[in-house]
DNA sequence: ACCTGAACACCGTTCAAGT
DNA sequence: ACCTGAACACCGTTCAAGT
C-alpha cells in the first residue's frame, strides 16, 4: 500500500498492459508497443519491473484483486444474495463491452502452457476468488444443497466464462446475453 | 480431396501445426520449431504454405472437418440421440487428455484480435458444426422445444468449452468430469 | 517440385551510460 | 530514481539459389 499514487509509472503500465493482455494475452503483450503507450522507452519498462514475467504477474494480482472488490460491492449493493447471483454475469459483460476485450485470467487459463509459475499462481487466484463469491452467495440464497454450492459455483464460472468467449469469437455482446437466458432456462442460473 | 495422400509433407505439416496450435494459440504457433519438428527448414514451410495465416486456415478448415467427421461417428454410432448428447462432452476431454491441449477453436476465439480473416471464418465453422450437431441431437431427443433447441445447443457448447478452459488452467482434468456432472445437475446437459 | 542459407524487420531483454 | 541507445539472440518472412 505504499508508493501507489495514482498514475505513478508502475501504475500507468499496469493499467494499459492489463488493456493489452486482455486483448492479445500474455504472448501478445508487446514490451515495446506497451511502452509506447504509457510514453516511454522499452528499455524504461524493465526499471519498474524485471521483467515480462514479473510484470504480467503483477498485472494477473490487481486484476484478481480489482476483481474481488468489484464483487464484494456487488454484493454489498444488492443486499440479497439472490440478486447478485442475477448480476454476476455482469463482470463478464463489461470486458465485451470494452472493445470485445475478455477475461484477462480466461486467456491465460488458454496460455497455461507458455505461462511463468508466478503468473499462473495469480490467474488460478481469480478464478479461486469467482468461485468463493458464486459459493458464498449460493449458500445464502440456498439454491442448492450447501454440500453442492461449491461444485455449482464452478460450474457456473466455467459456463459464464465459456460464453465470454464464445461471443469475443464471434465479437457479439447479443450472443453473451441470449446465453446467459439459457443458462437461466436451463437451471444453470438462477432465473 | 486430390494429392492427399496420407504421411505428404503438407499433411504432415498440417497435423504438426495443430497439435502446437492446440498449446500454444496462433500467436504461438512458432514457424521454426515447426519445421524442426517436421524435419526440414523453416523457409520450406512456405514452400507448402504462402504464409502463416494460410497455414493456420488450412489447419482451422481440417479441424473442424475433422471434429465433424467425429460427431457424425459419435451419432452413428450411438443411434439413440440422448446417448450421443451424453457423450458429447467426451470430444472435449480428449483434447486435455492428450497433454492438456485445449480445443484450437477456443484458443483461437480468445486470440480473436490478432486473427488474420481466413482463419477468423474456419474457427467460426467450428462452433457452427458443433452448434449444428447439438440442435439437431436435442431435436431428436425432444429435450426442450424444438424452437428453443438451438439456443440450448449455443449454450451447450459454450459451457463445455468453458468447462474445459477452466481445467487446462488448472491441469486438471477431473475438475472437467465434475463440471459435467454438475451441468448435468443443474440440467444444462441431459442427465 | 522441393528444399535451403542468408538476409530483412521485428520481438524480449540486457547493459552501460546518461540526467 | 528514472530513462535511454545500442546491442543480443530470437521471431515471421522473403528470395535468390540450389537439387
Amino acid at each position: 500500500m505504499k508508493n501507489q499514487a495514482a498514475g505513478s509509472s508502475s501504475d500507468r503500465i499496469v493499467v494499459a498492459a492489463t488493456r493489452m493482455a486482455q486483448a492479445h494475452g500474455y504472448g501478445g503483450l508487446n514490451i515495446r508497443d506497451l511502452a509506447q503507450d504509457v510514453g516511454i522507452k522499452a528499455a524504461s519498462i524493465y526499471h519498474h519491473f524485471a521483467s515480462k514475467a514479473d510484470l504480467a504477474a503483477a498485472v494477473a494480482k490487481r486484476y484478481w484483486e480489482d476483481s474481488a472488490a468489484v464483487l464484494e460491492a456487488l454484493a454489498t449493493e444488492s443486499a440479497d444474495p439472490l440478486v447478485s447471483l442475477r448480476r454476476y454475469p455482469e463482470t463478464f459483460r463489461k470486458s465485451l463491452e470494452s472493445d470485445n476485450r475478455m477475461c484477462l485470467s480466461s486467456f491465460m487459463a488458454a496460455e497455461y502452457d507458455d505461462l511463468p509459475e508466478g503468473v499462473k499462481k495469480e490467474v488460478q487466484a481469480f478464478a479461486d476468488v469467482n468461485v468463493a463469491w458464486l459459493e458464498k452467495n449460493l449458500r445464502e440464497a440456498k439454491i442448492v444443497d450447501a454440500q453442492r454450492a461449491r461444485q455449482r459455483a464452478c460450474a457456473i464460472y466455467a459456463a459464464v466464462a465459456g460464453a465470454q468467449l464464445m461471443a469475443r469469437g464471434r465479437a457479439d455482446i447479443a450472443l453473451f446475453d441470449t446465453l446467459m437466458d439459457s443458462y437461466r432456462q436451463a437451471g444453470l442460473l438462477p432465473g
